[in-house]
DNA sequence: CTGAAAGCGCTTACAG
DNA sequence: CTGAAAGCGCTTACAG
C-alpha cells in the first residue's frame, strides 16, 4: 500500500507562489512577512493541511522544541501523573515531550546520554529518587554527558552540589513531619516500611524518621524499619516480618509506609494479623494516588502535588532555569491514623 | 553553555578512512563490507562514542523505526501496562516508541493525523475503547487519515469493518462469562456499575449483561444499570445511587464494575451502608491491577493481560498485519465474590 | 566491495 | 520584506 506523502515546504510555497524561505518565516511566526503573503501562505497551509516534518525541523534548525523525561516504571501512578503534568506544560510551551523509561536506558552500556542525545532534545528531565552508592558513578556519568547535549533537570534528590538543577524531594523533612504527626497522636512505636536499603542519601526518609524519634525521645528500635521495594508485596511482607517476629505486647502501634502501594500491602498484612484500621494500628502512606480516598479506612497520605512538579521541571528545563527547588508537599489527613490505643 | 556536538558520520568516515556510505553501510548492518574496513569503522564508532542522528535518519531515510501509541489517561495503571508491553516489545524489536496522549490529539482540529505524521512514525497503535457516536466521523477520519501515512493498529474496539486490524477486547463475551459465574454463585440481583452511556457498541459490557441475564431467566433491572465513568469516584456514586434508591429488600447481592477502580469505589459505598462484602455483597472488578490482591477482600477481577496485548499490537503495526485479534483474558478468583446470602 | 553525488524537508545567514 | 543558496546528517541508487 502507498504511503501518503506529507505536502511539503515547497508545495505551499508553490501554492501561494513565494519561496520557501518565506513560508518558513510564516511557519515560524517571524513578523517580517508582508501581511498579504503571509494570508497567501496560510491559506495555503490550511489547503494542503500542511505540518513542517520534525524530523526536517531538528536537522536543520538549533531548536527542536523537543524535550524528554526519564522515568521509573509506570505501574505505580505517582510517575504517570508526572509525566501527565509534564505533558501538559510542555504542550502548552508548545513542545513536544518524549518519554524514557529508566529501564530502556541500559546504564551498562558505554554511553547511554546518546540516546537521548539522538533524538535532538533541547532538554531533560530525569526523574532520580536518589544515588544508589551501587551505581552512582555511572549514574552522575550518564547525567553529565546528558547536560553537555542538552538542558537537565533532576526530579527527586538534590543534585546542586553536582551542578545539576531540579526539584529536590525532602524526604527526611517530609519523614519527621509524619513521625511529629503521628507522635501528635500519641504514637511511640513507630515502623517504617518500603524503600531501599542501598539508599545513604541524607535525605532520604530514615534522615527524618530518625530525627523524630529522637525529638520525641523515642528509641530507635531496628526491628520496626524494614525495606523491601516500593510495591504491596514489600509493604505485605514487611508488616508480615515485623508482626511474626514479635510478640504483640512490642507491636508497633503506627506505620509509615514508602509510598500508598506500600501502605496497601500493609492493609492486607495487619487484617491477617487481626489487627484493625486505625484501632489497633495507624498506618499512613505517600503519593496520595487516586484510590487513597477510597481504602478502608480511606488512607492517610502525602501529597506531593507531582502534576505540578512535573510541570515545574518541564519549565525548568526548556527555559534552562538552573535553581534547585524544594517541592512543596502536604499530608492528607484521612482516616487510616488515630490516636494510639492506650497501652494496659 | 555551548552544546557539545554530536559525532556525526564524516567524523567516523574520516577516523576510519572510509567514505560516509561505507559508515553507513556498517551502521545498517549490510552485509557487503570487507570485514577489515568493517572493523575500523567499527572501532572509530566505539571511539567517538557515535550514534546516528535520527532526525536524519528519518529524514533521508525509508524507514524510521519509530512507531507511536496513543492512549487514554495513564492515571489508571491499566494504560501504563499497555505502554510497558508496548514498549518492550518495540525496544526488543530496535524501535522507539512514542505515546501520545489521546488528550493532546486535538479531535477539533482539522487533521491530528498529522500530529503524528509530521514524526515520521512508521506506525500507530491507538487504543479506543468504543467509538463514541458523538465523535465517530471525527475518529474514523482521523484513523483513516492516519492509515495514509503509517500502519495502524487499534487495541479495544473492532473496527476491521473499517479496515483496521487491532486486538479486539470482546467486552460483552467477558460481562457474560461474569454474570454466568455470578449466576453459578447463586446470584439473581446483579448490578454492572460504570462506563460511558453514550456507548453504543454491541460489543460493550451492556450486550453480555443482558445475555447473562436473559440465559439465567433473571430480570433487567434498570436500576440495577449504572453509568457514570471509570474512577473510584464513579463507583462510590453509582453504588450509592443504587443503594440510597431501593429499600434494602431490592438491593443487588452482586455488582460487576466496570474496572478495579470502580469496584474500590464500590468497597467504599458497601461500607458506608454497613455492607460486608464478601457476604453481604459481592464485587468484581476488571483489570486485575497490582492492588487488586491487597484489597480487603482481595478483589476478584478480570487479568486482560495488557502487557501482552500492547506488545502483540506493536508487533502487528511494525510487521503490517491486518487481521484483527480477539484479546485473551481470565478471571482471577479472589475474595470478593461469595455465594449469595440466602434470601430470607 | 566502495565512493561520489543527489536528495530528504527544513532553517538561516546573506544579499538585495 | 524576500529569495537563492548553503547546510543540517543521514540513505540510497548509480557507477565502477
Amino acid at each position: 500500500m502507498k504511503r501518503a506523502r506529507h505536502a511539503t515546504i515547497y508545495d505551499i510555497a508553490a501554492e501561494a507562489g513565494v519561496s520557501i524561505a518565506t513560508v518558513s518565516r510564516v511557519l515560524r511566526g517571524e513578523p517580517s512577512v508582508a501581511p498579504a503573503k503571509r494570508e497567501r501562505v496560510e491559506n495555503a497551509i490550511r489547503l494542503h493541511n500542511y505540518r513542517p516534518s520534525s524530523a526536517a525541523r531538528k536537522l536543520a534548525g538549533t531548536v527542536t522544541k523537543t524535550v524528554g523525561i526519564v522515568l521509573p516504571r509506570l505501574f505505580n501512578p505517582y510517575y504517570a501523573m508526572l509525566f501527565t503534568g509534564a505533558q501538559e506544560k510542555a504542550r502548552e510551551m508548545g513542545y513536544a515531550l518524549s518519554l524514557f523509561p529508566w529501564s530502556s536506558l541500559d546504564m551498562e552500556s558505554f554511553d547511554p546520554a546518546l540516546l537521548l542525545a539522538e533524538r535532538c532534545l533541547e532538554g531533560a528531565v530525569v526523574y532520580l529518587e536518589y544515588l544508589p552508592p551501587a551505581d552512582k558513578d555511572r549514574i552522575l556519568h550518564f547525567l553529565k554527558r546528558l547536560k553537555e547535549f542538552m538542558n537537565v533537570a533532576v526530579i527527586g534528590c538534590d543534585l546542586s552540589e553536582y551542578g545539576f538543577p531540579g526539584i529536590f524531594i525532602n524526604n527526611a523533612a517530609l519523614a519527621l513531619k509524619i513521625v511529629r504527626y503521628l507522635v501528635s497522636l500519641g504514637h511511640e512505636r513507630i515502623a517504617l516500611i518500603g524503600g531501599s536499603e542501598e539508599d545513604t542519601d541524607p535525605f532520604r526518609r530514615d534522615a527524618g524518621y530518625l530525627e523524630g524519634l529522637r525529638e520525641a525521645q523515642l528509641p530507635f528500635t531496628e526491628s520496626y524499619r524494614v525495606w523491601g521495594g516500593d510495591t504491596p508485596e514489600s509493604g505485605l511482607l514487611g508488616l508480615n516480618g515485623i508482626l511474626d517476629g514479635l510478640k504483640p505486647s512490642f507491636w508497633p502501634t503506627a506505620v509509615i509506609a514508602l509510598n500508598d502501594l506500600v501502605a496497601l500491602g500493609c492493609f492486607s498484612a495487619a487484617a491477617a494479623h487481626g489487627l484493625s484500621l486505625p484501632g489497633d494500628l495507624s498506618v499512613i502512606g505517600c503519593d496520595n494516588l487516586v484510590s487513597a480516598p477510597y481504602l478502608a479506612p480511606p488512607l492517610t497520605s502525602v501529597d506531593l502535588h507531582q502534576r505540578r512538579i512535573g510541570a515545574r521541571a518541564v519549565e525548568m528545563v526548556i527555559s534552562g532555569e538552573s535553581g534547585i527547588e524544594e517541592a512543596e508537599w502536604d499530608i492528607v489527613v484521612r482516616g487510616s491514623c488515630a490516636p494510639c490505643p492506650s497501652r494496659g
